[in-house]
DNA sequence: CATGAATGAGGTTTCATTCAT
DNA sequence: TATGAATGAAACCTCATTCAT
């Protein structure tokens, strides 16, 4: 992270050829091999390249810098949740405001449990890499999908479903954050499913009372 | 030739000196101000002890390496918002469980807002230093006396109180942080007061009916 | 924030193309430079590398640290002077116990007075990279040398040639030493020549006597 | 071995007081422990002190630099070596050369091994604080007392007694060395009596012919 | 296009030495 | 005299990035 830091984050070239999208991939992987086995601080671009089987030269052939593959892994990964989270959002149009609740939650501890090494390892990346904004779009890529969903409840309505989803959405990350650092047993993640279900039903009926 | 690096991050010398004790301050309060100033990037030892007035000698003579330096910033602060959130909670024994969440999460947004700047620089830093064990020893400690405060609710009684403040005290830090992010103008900070404490509310009394 | 140091001594990548060996033959000449024109206190890496008209950079591309260069230097060195004293010894295979005596302690007088700055200069490198082993691993090759040597030897025959020839290697050292360190002129050097092979044909007389 | 290296490395006051002695000898100790128990790199001015129980500010009150006391040390040990070899020397006056290659070689391998330890850390020292010229001046001292030993012989006259005694005192030096390398077992030990004894003897009889 | 040797600013940390108390 | 906080030059080493081949 040492010389400039102007370079946009944005990919130096579309990868037009075969070669190019699987040379990029090689690099995403190796970055989160090397992340994982040695820790973000031993995370250089040469040991990266080398991992992924390609010359440092080449790295700079399909990333501007080390921010914007930083910022790609974070995107991909966040993206990823973010997907899946809008899917069981819409899954559960026009249900109960519980049933709803409780299919996003389990969504949401799903896509992170699966892959909770790399969620907890992503954790420093996306702060340096300015992960704010990026999880700032998916969660309102995440929280649109929600205000949607709300509106279809069959049991209540709200007035402020964009403020409430934000609130949802965020509130959700610390406790799974914290059971996550804890060691993520499965007895533990099935009291967080629950709670976290209680959570949402009860601010949402809390919030729909006013 | 180097020399080995063990080093734990306990400060390397109780200041017994009025002197000393001058220093450290110095230099903890000059690691913030290049913090917010230059980032986190640009915080380098040299640059805190000239922040600092001192030599860089003299920072190593209290730190016994950067990342105790980091290591103190984060306890100090998270600290200090937790001894906050403590009192809030021995002010409202017996109170219900309404006005037991207004006086919290009010009493949380207030320590965040006062130091927002700083709240938000703090991140980085705390990721970097493993601010999770910190973090976690802070939030035990709210955690417990959440806990003790439940137990007294005049209107409410709960099976797992523990459980039920670990939720409580990590679920309100994401959208403090997220509002924190878009900017936190005061009309903005006034709803999410509202929607904390809905959210608090909303979850024990949900948590309750069980 | 460093990281941790375990780093053999041995090279960090060999030099495939024909720049690289430059490189690190630039690099080792400097070093010799440095050392014979500064002293060992002044021998840093960055002057080193400077002197070799290379970045510290390319220094540590070829060496993992300091002490792995002073390595190469002192192993360089001392491989050669043993190499001289091998041939010497095999070229005189069935002489007489003088004769092979008065070749031997020549080859190595030969061997140091030529490059005698050096050889008083890696005296203390050698002790900082814990060049015992290195002198030892030499030492032997040169002592096996002798001890095949003695058994050819036209006039007598030993029953413990591998310790004869450890002593008689070591004992030989010392003298060597103490007149490279009075400085070295031709007519001491001389009588130090006929004192050495004196020490070795009595020792070996006064040991096959038994 | 940082700053000026110009200042003597004469005690900077000679100790009259008795507090004065303690002190010195305290600190001298105290550096012996400190270069045994944590080597040579370890081993710096402030750790000496703290494990002599006195303050850095002390330490330079009767030593002017860290190069002094080294010296020091190695004078010390260096001397103490000499005069046991001298006694030595005096005792065997008017005997046979091979009584007196005996005696000498056994004197020297008790004073050595009986510290063969603090022998082989304070190589370094030595090295570092140009140790060849104490060590010559003691090698003088033990050769003079040689040389007028050999003049007593009962069986034998030399005709360069000085020259002899050098090339005898520094020859014997090498093996020694060698052998505490080896790990210094008792067998091994008493080989190398044999050895030098023969050594030596060999070596005068083989002068003495000419 | 790929390679990988080279760069060098800059980071962290040590430690001999001084001097106000 | 003793203390030990303060100093700061300088050492070692890393790593993002470039560019000649």
């Amino acid at each position: 992270m040492k010389r400039t830091q102007v370079a946009s984050l944005n990919p130096r070239k579309l990868p037009a050829q075969v070669r190019s999208v699987a040379t990029v991939d090689a690099i995403l992987q190796a970055a989160i091999q090397v992340l994982l086995a040695d820790g973000f601080e031993k995370m250089s671009t040469t040991r990266i390249a080398e991992r992924a089987g390609v010359s440092v030269g080449s790295f700079y052939q399909y990333f501007p810098n080390k921010r914007a593959l930083l910022a790609a892994l974070v995107q991909r990964h966040v993206s990823e949740v973010a997907a899946r989270a809008e899917r069981a959002c819409q899954a559960v149009q026009g249900a109960t405001i519980r049933e709803m609740c409780k299919t996003i939650v389990n969504a949401f501890i799903d896509a992170k449990t699966e892959r909770a090494d790399l969620s907890r390892a992503l954790y420093l990346p996306a702060a340096v890499v300015g992960g704010a904004a990026i999880v700032k779009a998916q969660s309102d890529r995440v929280g649109n999908a929600v205000a949607a969903m709300l509106q279809t409840a069959s049991d209540a309505s709200f007035e402020q479903p964009k403020l409430l989803s934000l609130v949802l959405v965020t509130a959700v990350v610390g406790p799974m954050q914290a059971v996550l650092e804890m060691g993520a047993n499965p007895e533990l993640i099935a009291r967080l499913r629950q709670q976290l279900t209680a959570l949402c039903v009860g601010y949402l009926i809390e919030a729909a009372r006013r």
